[in-house]
DNA sequence: CGGAGATTTGAAGCCGCTCAATACAGGTGG
DNA sequence: CCACCTGTATTGAGCGGCTTCAAATCTCCG
């Protein structure tokens, strides 16, 4: 159940039996949350941290007039609300955009495995570290990208990141985003999104379709995108040939 | 010559005397550079981490075909590339836009501080955190504010980041980036930059010439801007009192 | 079978871009 | 001290990417 968040942190930063002894214990329970709802709010003052085990959720921040923006989609072993922990408050809303799964840990205890573990706290730092890495590429993506770049590139960024924690499928990557959602995070319209998709599709890069989606022309797709998967910092530990996370099925463990 | 980095350490975590002692003594020495010149590169793995003591950088990734993207600017008192303490490489570069104080500090001096002073290592990840709010904010102005919102956002933000670490005039802001700069940042054209700062100017809401600003009515410009500086976590300890960073002497017609 | 949400398509319009030329300012050398 | 030069700001005109509005189709599920 916690493979994702252990794979996820053991990329950056070794971690010991004893780490991840420690770490199981303290994200001890989990349970089931329905989709489109609220997990974090903007203003909150969390009194504990949740992760994210299995489905899809996303930051968000809603403005008076109703213009949402997305500031980044969070997938398995992702951390919701890590920033709570030293900030006061929250200053963005989090939320599920389809069936989740997470996990809670008290704030004062995950502190004490911070204070006692230092790789944990380097992992961990490593995450916001990571975060913030995440919402500089949005960045460049939206300030100078066309949508079809953009699209592209988000693309892109899912399947390595869903690779990162073995959630790829033989059939594709399961992505529970609706195109509204999509538009959300790239700042465009449903409608442009649709179209794009549709000429993306067309242009044989890859095909999303009913909260799946396949990539086709991996390399095609990331000479359009851009993308340059360095800002994920996957040189960890373990390898990723080059650029492809696709070519070959490697199977986890 | 380091107290904006203490300002803006202070507001976030209390620092005891032997911790600013320390920091003083790590920052140890400083040099000028001149503007428009790389300091940090993209792929670059810094041996030491530079602190901004006066004037104006920016953090930027350029895409291959010369399209360029500010991911933020940098103001007094900011680190460049605290995340490389962490990270193994860059995912970005660092430039000055005008001419420069920095400070450096040794990546395994800093590492010793950090190691022996908690409340330091608390106040630097409180830092990249910081960071990584301002992203969310750039993120949400760029993909769901108009070019007008966008500028007016960004001088809010400019102007309280400013004033937290006391470089706010008399006669207002100095802010030397160009409109070309700021065209990069906004994810705008110059020209259109120059048509809406002469609107923004227009309607009496900030005048930005010759490298530095004024605000003229700082209440209309937050509504437009739709500006909320919770966050910058400005509630550390000092007192920015309620929203507003000027009160002064403009002229509210 | 009905209904709600998601996707798709069409048409019209605007925000912001590109191209291009002019005005302006600061710094340099003769 | 002025002529020059380079980078920045400004203005105009035309165009296109993306938006908005609106309606039709599709999909899933109770």
């Amino acid at each position: 159940m916690f493979t994702p968040v252990l794979m996820k942190l053991k990329r950056s930063t070794a971690l010991s039996p004893r780490d991840e002894l420690a770490l199981q214990q303290v994200l001890g329970r989990y349970k089931v949350i329905p989709a489109r709802q609220d997990v974090v709010w903007d203003g909150d003052r969390p009194a504990h941290a949740t992760v994210l085990l299995d489905g899809l959720m996303c930051r968000y921040t809603a403005m008076p007039d109703g213009r949402r923006q997305i500031l980044s989609f969070l997938l398995p072993g992702d951390f919701c609300d890590l920033s709570a922990l030293m900030e006061d408050r929250m200053d963005h809303a989090v939320a599920t955009l389809a069936t989740c799964t997470v996990a809670a840990v008290e704030h004062h205890a995950l502190e004490h495995v911070i204070d006692t573990h230092p790789s944990i706290r380097h992992a961990l730092w490593r995450e916001t570290l990571r975060d913030a890495a995440i919402y500089r590429a949005s960045l460049a993506s939206i300030g100078r990208r066309s949508a079809y770049e953009r699209l592209a590139h988000l693309f892109c960024e899912i399947a390595v990141r869903l690779d990162l924690v073995g959630m790829k499928r033989t059939e594709g990557y399961v992505f529970e985003a609706t195109q509204n959602d999509i538009g959300d995070a790239l700042g465009l319209s449903v409608v442009h999104v649709n179209r794009m998709l549709q000429q993306l599709r067309d242009d044989q890069l890859f095909t999303f379709r009913g909260s799946t989606f396949a990539i086709h022309d991996w390399g095609r797709l990331t000479e359009i995108a851009g993308f340059d998967p360095a800002y994920l910092h996957l040189d960890g530990h373990s390898s990723i040939p080059g650029i492809a996370p696709a070519a070959t099925s490697w199977d986890v463990d």
